[in-house]
DNA sequence: CGGACAACCTGGCGGC
DNA sequence: TGCCGCCAGGTTGTCC
C-alpha cells in the first residue's frame, strides 16, 4: 500500500525532525531487516554519521548520511515516525528497527508483517539501476512515455506496477489511473491507440498528485507518521469500490483477478 | 519476452 | 468463544 503518494507523504512529514541530525543510537530486535547483513557491520558504519538529507525514489525512503544511503522499503506495512526517545507510539510494539538521535528523539521503524527492509549503500547505483523514471517529475514528458512504452505486448496494468517501466505506482493508483484513462487492466500495451495514451499518461500523474494532496490512502496499515490517517482512499474511483456506481457511467464497479493481484474496474466503460 | 507462482510474514476477517 | 483458513500486497527469484 505504500506507493508513491504515501511513501512522500511520510519522507515530508519526517524530513524536518532528521535533517542535521547525528546518529548517536542504533537498535533492531530482528536481523533481517537489513536483509541478510549483519546488524554490527551496519551500526558500526552510520554510528556518529549526520543525517543530511531525506528524499524518496519511486517507493524507497532514502535518508543520505555523511558517508552512506540508509534506503527503506515499507512495502505493505511498514511505518517510519521520530517521537522523543520516552513518548510510546501505538505502533510500537511492531517496531524492529531504530535509530537514537542527538536532539533526543528516534527514528523508529515498524512492521507487522516484517516485509520492511533497510539497505545500507554507499552509492544509488544499484536502485538507480532497476528502476524507471520517476512519474511525476518534468522530465517525465509524454514523448518520453510514449517512447518507453514503445515494444510492450504486456497487460497494461502489471507494466504499470513494474518499477522498471515507471517508478512508484502500485496496485491502488494502476487501478484509479486505468478507471480514469477508460482503459481495460487487461488490454495489452502495444494496442493501445495515441489517445489512449496520452490519456493514460495525464491520469498517472493526476492520481499521483491527488493522493499526495490527500496524504496517501490509509486503506489498511498506512498511517501519516504522526499516526493520523491520509484522506486518499475516500476519493477513490475504482479501487475498493466494488458495487459501487463507476463516477463515469455508472456501471458496477468489479473486481477481477489480474496478474494475481486484485483490480477494481468498471466493464462498462474500461474497454 | 511474458507470465505464473512461491516466498517473505502476520493481523484481520468470514465461516463454522 | 474459538479455531481454521484465507486474504492483503511490494519485491525478488525461479521456472516454463
Amino acid at each position: 500500500m505504500p506507493e508513491l503518494p504515501e511513501v512522500e507523504t511520510v519522507v515530508r512529514a519526517i524530513r524536518p525532525a532528521l535533517i542535521n541530525r547525528q546518529i548517536c543510537a542504533f537498535w533492531y530486535d530482528w536481523e533481517m531487516v537489513f536483509n541478510h547483513v549483519p546488524a554490527r557491520m551496519i551500526e558500526d558504519q552510520i554510528m556518529q554519521q549526520e543525517i543530511l538529507g531525506v528524499s524518496r525514489r519511486a517507493k524507497y525512503i532514502v535518508i543520505q548520511l555523511t558517508h552512506d544511503y540508509l534506503v527503506i522499503h515499507l512495502k505493505m506495512t511498514g511505518r517510519l515516525y521520530v517521537c522523543p526517545a520516552e513518548e510510546i507510539h501505538d505502533a510500537d510494539k511492531w517496531v524492529h528497527f531504530k535509530l537514537g538521535l542527538n536532539d533526543g528523539n528516534e527514528l523508529r521503524f515498524s512492521d507487522p508483517r516484517k516485509f520492511g527492509k533497510v539497505y545500507l549503500m554507499t552509492t544509488l547505483e544499484s536502485l538507480e539501476a532497476k528502476l524507471g523514471p520517476e512519474p511525476l517529475e518534468d522530465a517525465f514528458s509524454l514523448e518520453i512515455f510514449l517512447e518507453r512504452i514503445k515494444g510492450y505486448k504486456r497487460k497494461i496494468k502489471p507494466l504499470l506496477l513494474d518499477q522498471g517501466f515507471i517508478a512508484g505506482v502500485g496496485n491502488i493508483y494502476a487501478d484509479e489511473a486505468l478507471n480514469r484513462a477508460h482503459i481495460h487492466p487487461e488490454r495489452l500495451a502495444n494496442t493501445l491507440n495515441p489517445e489512449e495514451l496520452e490519456n493514460l499518461y495525464l491520469m498517472i500523474r493526476q492520481v499521483l498528485q491527488d493522493g499526495i494532496a490527500y496524504e496517501g490512502a490509509s486503506v489498511s496499515w498506512y498511517r501519516k507518521p504522526d499516526g493520523t490517517k491520509g484522506e486518499s482512499q475516500n476519493h477513490f474511483y475504482a479501487y475498493n469500490q466494488e458495487g459501487k456506481p463507476c463516477r463515469f457511467c455508472g456501471h458496477p464497479i468489479e473486481k477481477i483477478r489480474v496478474a494475481q493481484r486484485g483490480t477494481h474496474y468498471c466493464p462498462h466503460c474500461q474497454i
